[in-house]
DNA sequence: ACAAATATTTAGTTTTGTCTAAAAATTTAT
DNA sequence: ATAAATTTTTAGACAAAACTAAATATTTGT
């Protein structure tokens, strides 16, 4: 495959939900940032290389094959962003960009050694799901931190309450989206949490775990 | 500047060590597994960029241009290397295809951080130097190991004498091509050399140094 | 049901990088 | 110095991936 088709069968993907739903040209088109007619010439090309179904004017879906080789990268993608963000020291929202180009880097042996190499990690920097070799992965769900029982681990994605006062109280506290965070303890009197953060415990009320989200996985 | 152009500039550079001498398009096409006239095609537009100078007949010359971008190539293909051996445990012979691809990942924020992380190396697992960001770098030379001065150091790149006696020897002693060699001191009496080799220190005898080629950085 | 709006495809170009076959320049050998 | 051998360039094609403009199909609103 080349770099091409692969960006437009991730995208596709993306857009399917996996092959849960059939994807427009021009939803394509406009992930991609191309033309509608660009797109066009590419499903050709995917279908008679049967990477996805593909009946004119009736949109686009994976097949097996194409679902699959989204996944693989899919996956090196995420191990990519993991390996600039923990090893490299970059921040979570700038690695994007590079693990967009070395995504389609071809040697499997890289994948498999690059992969031990981060202890074969489960989520990416954004908390998204690394699907394993074999294309198996957990779907991952974005919940506040109050819906989630003791003992889940997520990552820092958004703020359910945006005020000054809440970001500053974040920002005092050291905790940035993108930090692993996991529950230890929940104090049935007050709601109040114990938490793990970047390596560090400590406690927050109710009110601040009702207004954090994280990203988890789904058990099962 | 393309995938494709990269390699051509490196290309050059290799076979014109560095601007010195002028190359000729047969040798280019040999080099990149081509045709002459797929050269020459692409000689006109590096000429269009004024990143070669171009007379026809009359073979090709980096411009300063030219030879700043094939050192910035050069050296990412060096550190990917680095990377490659030292932190995912490939073999000094498995990585050159891989990094054949990982030097056109444009980022300079990447290849900042990766030299930084590697310990800001001075040469690959070649015993080959790596260009500064500025494209400084030392030449290295291969010279047997009794050449050389005590405090040397370098990589085991080859052997003299390919007898079946010495290659066991070198195995027995587990020293493999690729092992980054010291030498710590030398014995008037008998020749006899002492050497640091995979971090321990071992003696050898004049007759062994005399046959392992180790490459090394010119001193200034 | 039909016209208008929207979505998608087709037709015809462009750019990049490659190729083969033929022509032209250069080098080598007599 | 000239013919032969070699190197290099030109001419003409092709495949991949994109684009614009025009044609066609589908969907929406009345
Ligand atoms: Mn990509
Ligand atoms: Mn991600
Ligand atoms: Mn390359
Ligand atoms: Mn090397």
């Amino acid at each position: 495959m080349t770099l091409s088709e692969e960006d437009y069968i991730k995208a596709i993907y993306h857009l399917g939900k996996g092959m849960e739903q059939a994807v427009s040209t021009n939803s394509i088109a406009e992930q991609m940032d191309t033309k509608p007619s660009s797109v066009t010439d590419m499903l050709k090309k995917l279908s008679e290389k049967d990477l996805v179904f593909y009946k004119k004017y009736k949109g686009v879906l994976l097949t097996e094959t194409g679902r699959l080789s989204a996944l693989s990268i899919i996956r090196k993608h995420r191990l990519w962003e993991v390996f600039l963000v923990d090893k490299l020291d970059f921040a979570w929202d700038e690695v994007h960009e590079v693990a967009e180009q070395l995504e389609h880097i071809k040697s499997e042996k890289l994948i498999d050694k690059l992969d031990a190499y981060l202890g074969n990690p489960k989520v990416d920097p954004h908390g998204d799901p690394i699907p394993s070799k074999d294309g198996e992965f957990k779907k991952s769900v974005k919940r506040l931190v109050t819906e989630l029982p003791i003992g889940s681990q997520g990552i820092c994605v958004g703020v359910n309450d945006s005020s000054v006062a809440f970001l500053k109280f974040l920002d005092k506290n050291n905790i940035s989206l993108g930090d692993t965070l996991e529950i230890l303890d929940k104090e049935d009197f007050d709601g109040s949490l114990s938490i793990r953060i970047k390596g560090k415990e400590m406690r927050i009320s109710e009110q601040i775990g009702s207004n954090l989200f994280l990203e988890v996985l789904e058990k099962d």
